[in-house]
DNA sequence: AACGCAATGTTATAGTGTTGCTTATCTCTG
DNA sequence: CAGAGATAAGCAACACTATAACATTGCGTT
């Protein structure tokens, strides 16, 4: 773990959601007062998501920091359209189910992506008020 | 359902795998010997996967079929990171248990991505001889 | 003919991600 | 300490993916 790598997860938690890499490279840039090229941003996000730091939200382009990084989880996140917000969660059911119709498939499987987009409470509460 | 709409869709379908919208307008401009710019393919496939034709396959920024256009169904995908191709396949018990924990955050769901990546049966065949 | 509408065409540009190569830094070993 | 090897970061250019903004076509209606 590196300066440079702290200060993106950081970053990533004090955004309190998804940020794309090109927000990344900006708030980096700024913070330090010295451009940071995207490869650079890039490569600590490889390195961030190898160690289960983060992870990437398909969907979005997008990265978080990840709950429960000390477990080998199967991330499952829910992400509101509305007020941009993503909630990660565990349900080691789904990854039972996904493992099972692998099986009947003959797959192998190395990653898997869930995601569901919505809005959430606090802003279906707004919306419905 | 018009007539370039109806290309694309056949492209899809013909090419076995999922397409990128690049190569899509590629393809498209060939059999058309006629330059097709990117909005146009764009616009066919938001048309298409609004009917429920196509499906965007969010870990790969590319295209496919779907299967059973005729339901409503929640696409689950698996891909194989060997040889590209990609199988849809349906599980309402993937659906349920999403909508379970939906439920639980009181999030209201309105779509799903699930894809799953890894290495197909053939590939994890050829892979061990 | 004149209008309205949906689809498509055109140009430019925004947004996202990678390659290739160089430079720095760190650590190990002699 | 010097030098070798490995890892990380800097940098420039580029490739890929997607959208904005505006113009045009074609068709059905009045």
């Amino acid at each position: 773990m590196t300066e440079l790598r702290r200060r993106i997860l950081e970053l990533l938690w004090a955004s309190g959601r998804p940020a794309g890499a090109y927000e990344l490279i900006e708030a980096v840039t700024l913070s330090d007062s010295r451009p940071v090229g995207p490869p650079t941003v890039y490569r600590a996000l490889e390195f961030l998501m190898a160690q289960g730091l983060v992870s990437r939200i398909e969907s979005l382009n997008a990265y978080v920091p990840c709950v429960h990084p000390e477990r080998d989880h199967d991330c499952l996140f829910f992400i509101c359209s509305r007020c941009r917000a993503s909630v990660e969660l565990e349900d080691p059911r789904i990854g039972g189910l996904l493992a099972e119709d692998a099986a009947v498939l003959g797959f192998v499987a190395t990653r898997r992506t869930v995601e569901v987009e919505g809005t959430c409470a606090q802003c279906a509460e707004v919306g419905a008020a």
